[in-house]
RNA sequence: GCGGCUGUGGCGAAGUGGUUAACGCAUCGGAUUGUGGCUCCGACACUCGUGGGUUCGAUUCCCAUCAGUCGCCCCA
């Protein structure tokens, strides 16, 4: 049997690049204006970035990440997030010192998770992400959200939801912690098996069970909102004041929590309401991550950012029926007939591209009649017809396929015709 | 890691325990000795996912496996 793609893996081929160029277009162009500069870290890193960077009690350490042992006797991760990688990387390379601070970064790039794929779940899947580094301003909160939904609604989504929350500073997630273990600790029987692991682990994960989200004590349960400390609650209110300011809609949900160890505070996701969309309706997440360049060997320095994965924004602008305006026709193709012109046609295609026109022609000596149909199918704006007739009286027919019109162009000055027809 | 469904030509999709595996689209050729989008005619499956089993015989039945798909967990 041939070799197949792997599992969880997928080949993007033309007529799909097409549309994975323009939404990466699209996002850099974004970025510019917000004044976020890429950056570009390996796709491997040390098993011990992502054990600390992401969290060992976290699903993707404990059973999602592809490793292995390089030749060398390193413990190696295909790296399955970009915050960790970025942080490590602001870190060795101490951008705490840059001038500019805080620093804003992008990246765009493949992630790898060993998981059972899904609609919307893939071993390797592209992220965009952003990080922003430095400022504890809740007005980079509200810039990092706006960043990621002008990038959705520039691409045309509208069935877009934002989700907020706060999970407090430490000492205002400590003490919800503790109301939560005391909350479901006598009756955590009752519960699944995930959640009663979790009970000790990251009880606020119990909040986002699925199996178990009718269990009365769900709905009695202590809600962060009501731990926060002042200055979270301070700092909560004025990220939410600015999305109002600039216009973005949310809605607050103090049962959201996101899956990473290291969020505190704003933590938000953007969701798809599009019917067909799956069952799976994350775009994008993200959150606050103060502590997390500390815990990676930096100076304190507080921190910001999200991720989104370009196949299900893919899959929501299919489930809106969103049509990204990529452009395939052609400016010419040119059809000849006969040896000698065949040959004639090398350096006049040549000539047209050089000219910077997208021109195409037969390679597999087929019939004039087969000739057009390929030159429709390229969605060519003219056929360029060049026969033994036209060779002998020096000049070639020229036809616009919108309208049918024919005319006959002299071949000498053919490519000056053919730019000034084309202005 | 667990469960449901599916696996036939480039794509979509019928079908039967028995030597020629429907059909549609696409492609190629012809009708129209040099002109597309319409029409008509013709051509187009040396692995019916892979391996094994049952059988005189399997694409069709059984098992396994792989893959896809959807869902659970979790996430992007």
């Amino acid at each position: 049997m041939s070799i197949k793609i792997p599992r969880g893996t997928q080949d993007i081929l033309p007529g799909e690049t097409e549309k994975w160029q323009y939404i990466e277009n699209k996002a850099r162009e974004i970025c510019g204006r917000y004044q976020y500069k890429e950056i570009r870290t390996p796709i491997f890193e040390h098993t011990e970035l992502f054990l600390r960077g992401v969290g060992d009690t976290t699903d993707i350490v404990q059973k999602e990440m592809y490793s292995f042992t390089d030749r060398g006797g390193r413990d190696i991760t295909l790296r399955p997030e970009g915050t960790a990688s970025t942080v490590r990387s602001f870190v060795e390379h101490k951008m705490f010192g840059l001038p500019n601070q805080p620093v804003k970064l992008y990246y765009m790039g493949p992630m790898f998770r060993y998981e059972r794929p899904q609609a919307g779940r893939f071993r390797q899947f592209v992220q965009f992400g952003v990080e922003a580094l430095g400022s504890n301003d809740p007005a980079i909160d509200a810039e990092v959200i706006s960043l990621a939904m002008s990038i959705y609604k520039e691409l045309g989504l509208k069935k877009l939801k934002l989700v907020i929350n706060s999970l407090g500073d430490k000492e205002s997630r400590k003490a919800h912690r503790d109301a939560l273990i005391s909350h479901f600790h006598p009756r955590i029987g009752e519960f699944c098996s995930d959640c009663q692991s979790r009970l000790e682990k990251n009880p606020m994960r119990i909040l986002d069970c699925k199996v178990d989200r009718n269990h009365e004590l769900m709905g009695t349960a202590p809600s962060i909102i009501d731990y926060l400390n002042d200055e979270s609650k301070e700092y909560f209110s004025k990220v939410k004041q600015y999305l109002t300011n600039i216009g973005i809609e949310y809605e607050v949900d103090p049962n959201l929590v996101r899956g990473l160890d290291y969020y505190n505070h704003t933590a938000f996701e953007i969701m798809s309401s599009a019917e067909g969309f799956g069952a799976i309706t994350t775009l994008c997440g993200g959150g606050r991550y103060n502590g997390l360049v500390e815990e990676m060997d930096g100076p304190e320095t507080p921190g910001i950012g999200f991720a989104f994965s370009i196949e299900r924004l893919l899959s929501a602008l299919k489930a809106e029926n969103v049509e990204l305006p990529v452009n395939e026709a052609i400016d010419i193709y040119l059809v000849a007939l006969g040896e000698s012109a065949k040959d004639y046609t090398v350096g006049l295609l040549n000539k047209l591209r050089s000219a910077g026109f997208s021109a195409e022609r037969d390679y597999l000596d087929r019939k004039i009649k087969a000739q057009f149909k390929a030159a429709d199918r390229y969605n060519a704006k003219y056929v360029a017809v060049l026969g033994d007739d036209e060779l002998a009286e020096n000049k070639i027919s020229l036809k616009s396929m919108a309208d049918g019109g024919q005319s006959e162009v002299p071949l000498d000055t053919f490519l000056e015709k053919f730019i000034e027809l084309s202005e």
